[in-house]
RNA sequence: GGGCCAGUAGCUCAGUUGGUUAGAGCACACGCUUGAUAAGCGUGGGGUCGAAAGUUCAAGUCUUUCUUGGCCCA
């Protein structure tokens, strides 16, 4: 027999498993895809969860249009986190996905495809392209969307241009209407008068042009100079704008200005008995503008306070009369939007031609007043001498009113070049005109206050969203509900052809929402107006028949398509009827959150979710900025060093399940870094569990966890301890995804596995598990506790590694009643570890002491020695000495193989040291532990190696 | 410019109602390892807690200002 390295190892039980060491990901997550689909995995869960309580995720519906993104990553894992951890709290988690499939963008793109065509094609024939090419991604982002691991019901999604949410948009805005809401008023948006359309902000193109450039003097009326400063007194005063549209100064109906901008009065250089007011720092380019550059040193500094006593002082405009001497127009406002760029410090403003100016005439009760037509024609509400023309040929003839007037400061051919905002099909100048809009009031019938009431009986996860949505509602202006598009859900509203008045009654939304529910919206483009009334529907101005109506042709904002989503789902889905969560990335307190929360209170009376949980954003954890291909190419653009690697990329090459460690590992609550090396570092612990679970399978690979069980298995102080720590961190886990603290849950994951399964515990039990006789009660013992082990971290990873966890459970020895999946099985009961157990209190003690053995261990190692050559003697004074002392008698032995060691002695002598020393005896070739004596046969191993050799 | 949020080792995170020398895992360095071996074990270095001021016997923690970055507005 020879005496050479490894004699007994065909008798030590090694590990044994199937399992691989490397993941093998991108390959091995699709079959996993493909099997869950072949067996109908997420039917079957909820076959199994029918009759338990729900918990019901509503899915913030992403737009229908290119490929996903991080952004998106980030919130559908995360939103299957919650799901499966749900499902395996034993709830039923319905998750239905769902698509934002109407608005711009895809018009847009589809537009810019069609070319030319559009022009041939019918208004129904359009929308049809652009449906195709919102399917078309809905199938793309499906596809990806699955490819993560997502569990949903795929095939059946909801989706904004299907029939039955069009009628639920439709029966949303008859809700609205039948409770008062829904007005018809006027609102400043992009116009170009050559298309005859109003456009969004993607439709504008900003180039330069050269417009004409006017001060204009409107002088105040009943305001003496003594009120501004008393050098002043017996002065009249008068407020110069500048502006570079001189065509909108028919709609002037205010001037602003910001008392605190620092503000000075100059004379007026024609007008010996009057001063002019100008921001201070506008003064020099003004009086050079005016050609009286001497001004500058005769400017008399005005007060905040003198300025705040002309709040609504009434001017004179040069050739409009005041509707009324005591109505709001031509008065002096303040506005916190003016600023020191250019121009005098005054504002000359038009509510009926820009947004800034909507915004003071709403304050002071303006009318948005804009005497164009779609043309851009002066109406007949202009003066006369407009009358029927464009914008470019008033602007001479309004700057020659004005010279007459002596209302002009600077020369009349003043030209000034700037960036303006031109059409992005006719490359022409637009303008900007107040039309027709359909709003909804947000102060009627108290919805503010009750919308500011549902914010506070909903839970906001993190907190603060209370506080941010709520400061929205409470300053938010009526929601503007019309938009000038083709793609999209059609105001069901009317206007009479005869007496021109509005008809948008809630009976008939019903009757439309109807016949949407079983046509579609197109029936709007395709129907004449008489069939989408009830047959007998007359004007209610001039009683006209309905085959006089005219259809609405805007159509409604697509926030408030998808803030009726909650009520489209339920009508698909019966077990959507009560919401529990929404969860989207925090731009949504202004987006779907604040949408779907005004939609929920005026349909319902509620909001649609009793929790709200808010992400961050996914940033270049390099630079901090947003990690997106837009923002990477502008990066790119000015020169900075950064790089987009595409998640399909990443996917191809290691898989999926990065992706969802990257999602469960970090606090979403804050913004979320991406980088290289942050996959390295999460890829370096999915190796490290994986080869923690390869190796408790492989020692699990005799194991029967039917035949031992807690209750009939003797365990050694480790293994009870270990088996607590298990419970522990179970009740820990449960925890903290319950508070959606993912990243808590991985980090308790990690220690244990790293510190007390790996290193404390494997190590440890590697002597009993592959030495002892294989159905030694020890052993049996330590397997339990690692079958328990893995078992606990497999279920409780596997919402987040839902393919590993898969994998590991295919080859973890079952129990009765354990389903073929993980995902249809529930978490382990955990239990909080009691720090007040004199046990765990010990062994506590005794791991304290195991590191300091490891540390005089290691010149021991150093000399290339092994821990087990060692004898180690523990000098242990006070508590400590107690404790250790009192646990090598309770239990003989257990020191040394917990400190993996051959011998350990303790020794109460008042000091507090470690002795490690060789050990001296024989050396027992199969296990390497030393002994005083070895048994005669077989001659050079130890007694429990010599029981156990024949059963090997 | 306004509202909301965040900044603790190279990375990801812990740090109770303010209370010893700020912790963990990974990464890194060094060592051990016939028997978890494209693994495993051990030891070690690394942080003026974004900056400054203040409150306090005591501040990573409370206050203020500043700074960097994010989301939403203007």
């Amino acid at each position: 027999m020879s005496s050479g390295a490894g004699k007994y190892k065909d008798t030590v039980t090694l590990p044994e498993t199937a399992f691989p060491m490397r993941g093998d990901l991108a390959k091995r997550e699709p079959e996993i895809l493909a099997a869950w689909k072949a067996s109908d995995l997420y039917g079957q869960i909820q076959t199994a969860r029918a009759a338990a309580p729900a918990f019901v995720l509503h899915d913030g519906p992403p737009y229908s249009n290119g490929h996903i993104h991080y952004g998106h990553i980030l919130n559908k894992i995360l939103k299957d986190l919650v799901v499966k951890h749900k499902t395996m709290m034993g709830m039923r988690a319905p998750y239905i996905p769902g698509w934002d499939t109407h608005g711009l963008p895809i018009e847009l793109a589809v537009e810019r495809e069609l070319g030319p065509k559009r022009r041939d094609m019918t208004l129904a024939q359009v929308r049809q392209a652009c449906r195709d090419y919102a399917l078309k991604f809905v199938d793309i982002q499906r596809t990806e969307f699955q490819r993560l691991g997502v569990f949903g019901d795929w095939a059946h999604p909801y989706l904004t241009l299907s029939p039955v949410y069009e009628q639920a948009i439709v029966k949303a805005l008859a809700a609205f209407a039948r409770g008062g809401y829904l007005y018809r008023g006027k609102k400043p948006v992009y116009w170009c008068p050559r298309d005859r359309t109003a456009l969004a902000e993607a439709e504008i193109d900003y180039k330069d042009k050269t417009s004409p450039s006017v001060y204009v003097r409107f002088p105040l009326l009943d305001v003496d100079g003594a009120r501004l400063a008393p050098a002043l007194a017996g002065k009249r005063v008068a407020l110069p704008i500048w502006t570079t549209t001189p065509w909108t100064l028919p709609a002037n109906l205010a001037i602003v200005l910001k008392p605190d901008l620092g503000y000075v009065a100059v004379p007026s250089p024609r007008d010996p008995g009057e001063v002019l007011v100008c921001a201070k720092d506008l003064l020099a380019a003004f009086a050079k503008a005016i050609g009286a550059p001497e001004l500058e040193g005769q400017a008399v500094a005005l007060t905040e306070d003198a300025l705040r006593t002309l709040e609504g002082a009434r001017y004179l405009h040069p050739f409009v009369d005041a509707p009324s001497p005591d109505g709001p127009e031509f008065r002096l406002w303040f506005a916190d939007y003016v600023t020191v760029e250019q121009g005098t410090g005054l504002v000359h403003t038009a509510p009926g031609h820009g947004a800034d100016d909507y915004k003071t005439g709403v304050a002071h009760g303006l009318p948005p007043y804009a005497p164009l037509d779609d043309a851009g024609r002066y109406t007949a509400e202009a003066p006369g001498w407009l009358h029927g023309k464009t914008t470019d040929e008033a602007n001479p003839l309004v700057i020659e009113r004005l010279v007459a007037d002596g209302a002009l400061l600077n020369p009349p051919t003043d030209r000034y070049a700037h960036s303006y905002p031109h059409c992005w099909r006719c490359k022409g100048p637009i303008l900007f005109r107040a039309t027709a809009q359909w709003f909804i009031k947000i102060d009627h019938d108290g919805f503010r206050e009750r919308a500011l009431a549902g914010i506070r009986a909903t839970t906001w996860i993190p907190e603060w969203g209370e506080n941010r949505i709520h400061a929205m509602i409470a300053n938010r202006p009526d929601w503007v509900l019309s938009r000038q598009r083709l793609w999209g859900t059609p105001i069901p509203a009317f206007h009479c052809g005869a007496c021109e008045a509005p008809h948008a009654e809630a009976a008939t939304m019903d009757y439309v929402a109807a016949i949407f529910g079983r046509e579609g919206a197109d029936a709007w483009w395709t129907r004449p107006a008489a069939e989408l009334v009830p047959p007998g529907t007359r004007c209610g101005g001039c009683g006209a028949d309905a085959a006089q109506f005219e259809k609405e042709m805007n159509i409604v904002d697509v926030w408030f398509e998808s803030g009726v989503s909650w009520l489209a789902i339920a009508d698909q889905a019966a077990d959507h009827g009560s919401i529990d969560l929404y969860l989207e990335g925090s731009d949504q307190h202004r987006g779907w959150f604040h949408s779907s929360l005004l939609a929920g209170i005026g349909v319902a009376g509620r909001p649609p979710y009793k929790a709200v949980l808010t992400h961050g954003f996914v940033l270049d954890g390099a630079t901090g900025t947003p990690y997106s291909k837009s923002e990477i190419e502008k990066a790119k653009q000015e020169g900075r060093k950064v790089s987009y690697v595409p998640p399909e990329d990443v996917i191809k090459k290691g898989g999926a399940e990065l992706f969802r460690l990257w999602t469960g590992s970090t606090d979403f609550r804050n913004d979320i870094p991406y980088s290289q090396q942050q996959l390295d570092g999460l890829s370096e612990w999915y190796r490290k569990l994986r080869n923690t679970a390869r190796f408790l399978l492989g020692n699990l690979a005799d194991f029967d966890p039917t035949a031992h069980t807690r209750a009939n298995t003797t365990l050694l102080a480790v293994d009870a301890y270990v088996l607590a720590q298990v419970d522990d961190l179970v009740a820990r886990v449960r925890d903290a995804y319950e508070r959606y603290e993912f990243h808590v849950a991985h980090r308790a994951i990690v220690e244990f596995v790293t510190v007390t399964l790996s290193a404390l515990y494997g190590d440890v039990v590697k002597d009993r598990t592959y030495c002892d006789a294989k159905d030694a009660p020890r052993r049996r013992a330590a397997q339990l506790v690692q079958y328990e082990a893995l078992r606990a971290i497999t279920l409780l990873v596997a919402p987040v590694l839902c393919f590993t966890a898969e994998d590991i459970w295919a080859h973890l020895p079952k129990r009765a009643g354990d389903p073929a999946s993980v995902h249809v099985a529930v978490y382990p009961e955990g239990r909080r570890l009691d720090d007040g157990d004199p046990q765990v209190a010990a062994m506590q003690v005794v791991l304290a002491w195991r590191e300091r053995v490891n540390k005089a261990l290691e010149p021991f190692r150093a000399a290339k020695h092994k821990s087990t050559d060692a004898k180690v003697t523990l000098h242990a004074s006070g508590a400590d000495g107690h404790t250790l002392h009192d646990f090598d008698t309770r239990h003989p032995g257990q020191l040394a193989d917990l400190l993996i060691v051959s011998a350990v002695a303790v020794v109460n002598d008042g000091t507090d040291q470690i002795e490690v020393a060789e050990h001296g005896g024989h050396r027992c070739e199969r296990c390497w532990k030393w002994f005083a004596a070895l048994p005669a046969t077989p001659g050079d191993v130890c007694d429990r190696c010599a029981t156990a050799l024949p059963t090997a």
